[in-house]
DNA sequence: GAATACTGTTCCGCTATGCGAACAAGCAGT
DNA sequence: ACTGCTTGTTCGCATAGCGGAACAGTATTC
């Protein structure tokens, strides 16, 4: 059941709204031109109404139609949805110079991000000299509980947000449930301990990284993740290099924080 | 009169997607907490039909409530909105190390953006090591008929398009339309000439760059350009350095993908 | 403390939108 | 060329959304 249905019976609800952007939000990267049947299977919708929808997408710039292969895809209007957002996590101005510093030194990347339903969408991201890795643009989701940027808001949001969250990825993840909450509690108990936590191949089969929560003073949780390849970010260097400096990092930005 | 409205009559178009999509785009830098009155204000629509909005828009992640301050700003959710957007710009990827490389000989700032309205979006932002410009992050907006880029475009698109965009920028800048039209038919003029457009504190009074356009195989038009504050940009640097090496840079733009 | 102003929410009659059914257009298979 | 399938659009009735008026809560002014 989409987001939109969840709360479609409240009056103050505006049902149209929400189906409008359940069909921005079908387009993802590798899908980024799609008909109005895709739509519909996608979202659920039936035909005329995504008809319709799209029909007013396109009318007012936030999807262009390609009429030789009469299909939709996000026009550049959609961007500047979220120009406003990124403009208002002022806590990037102040991490980027020293993600920047941390990505060079260690030739990993760096991200930082927060949560958006049962993801973590990336608001900035520094990368070593390197490049090894899959350059990931703001605006990228990645999953919650498999990530070590989704780990660590995990450990650093109260508990009963927590207990909500892992009811809902309970429901998410049905088939690997067990496996996944492993890797949340230690994640957890990680952070009490030693001040980071970590996925190693968990999101990602070849991919290492650690994570690091902040609180905001407007209690608005984030995250940083620092990683990369698991060929060339081994155990060890996780746990003696990438996770202090990650720790460090982060409570340097909560410091110059504080001192706004 | 908003967009919404334009097209409001039509059977097909839905009044109440339009409205709130106006409501996320109220929100800008600047001004990124915003309360029901306020934005009442900046749309035009009543307060009711603005406090149903905001309430949907909440619940489905893409604004968030501050109850201290009782006012509204982006959530993350809205970024996701973006993303698939900036994956379906190829072009993005190929000019990339390009303009990094650009930006780094010239110690400027390059960036590619695309229209949406009658503004520029910006799709990718590279910037020298000085970073003395204001660095304008993706999704960023600025004005089609004043900046390089711009008039780059207007300079590229088809004559049907130029003569639409030009009345609507008629019925924009009411007050000093003669200036604004002698720009954008001096860029058409330059384009034509010797290959790129320039912006010489037409936009911000101490900002001077150059822009080229580019159409796509798809025939979407984007635009690139370069520049940087005035005090370090003279006349006779954009004309003899940056104007000609933006110009090369698109160039093989154009080449990678037309062999692509 | 009272009055006034401002902002946000609720109500309800009217208008707009949703969607199953039907229809239309284009494509694939024979 | 014909038939069947897929996809997209139109129609009419039922339901959702709109917005002026009224109400509620809070802040400001006197």
């Amino acid at each position: 059941m989409s987001e939109a249905k969840k709360t479609e019976k409240n009056r103050n609800f505006v049902t149209a709204l929400a189906r409008g952007l359940e069909i921005l939000r079908a387009f993802e990267p590798g899908h980024t031109m799609l008909g109005n049947q895709e739509l519909a299977e996608r979202t659920g919708l039936p035909r005329p109404t995504i008809s319709r929808l799209t029909y007013t997408l396109t009318e007012l710039g936030y999807l262009s139609y390609n009429a030789r292969l009469g299909k939709y895809q996000p026009a550049a209007g959609v961007l500047a949805l979220g120009y406003a957002c990124l403009a208002s996590f002022g806590v990037r101005q102040v991490a980027r110079p020293l993600m920047q510093e941390l990505a060079r030194d260690l030739d990993v990347a760096v991200a930082l991000g927060t949560r958006d339903r049962l993801q973590m969408i990336y608001l900035e991201n520094c990368q070593g000299q390197g490049a090894l890795t899959l350059r990931l643009d703001v605006g990228s989701r990645i999953p919650l509980a498999t990530t070590a940027m989704g780990r660590a808001l995990l450990a650093a949001v109260p508990d009963e947000e927590r207990s909500y969250l892992l009811d809902r990825l309970r429901r998410h993840h049905k088939d690997d449930w067990e496996r996944v909450r492993e890797g949340i509690e230690k994640a957890v108990e990680d952070y009490r301990m030693q001040g980071y936590v970590s996925s190693r191949g968990d999101w990602s089969h070849d991919v290492n990284s650690v994570g690091v929560p902040l609180v905001l003073p407007d209690s608005t949780v984030v995250a940083f993740n620092c990683g990369g390849p698991s060929f060339l970010l081994s155990q060890q260097r996780l746990d003696e290099e990438l996770g202090p400096r990650l720790r460090t990092m982060v409570s340097d930005v909560r410091n110059i924080l504080a001192h706004v």
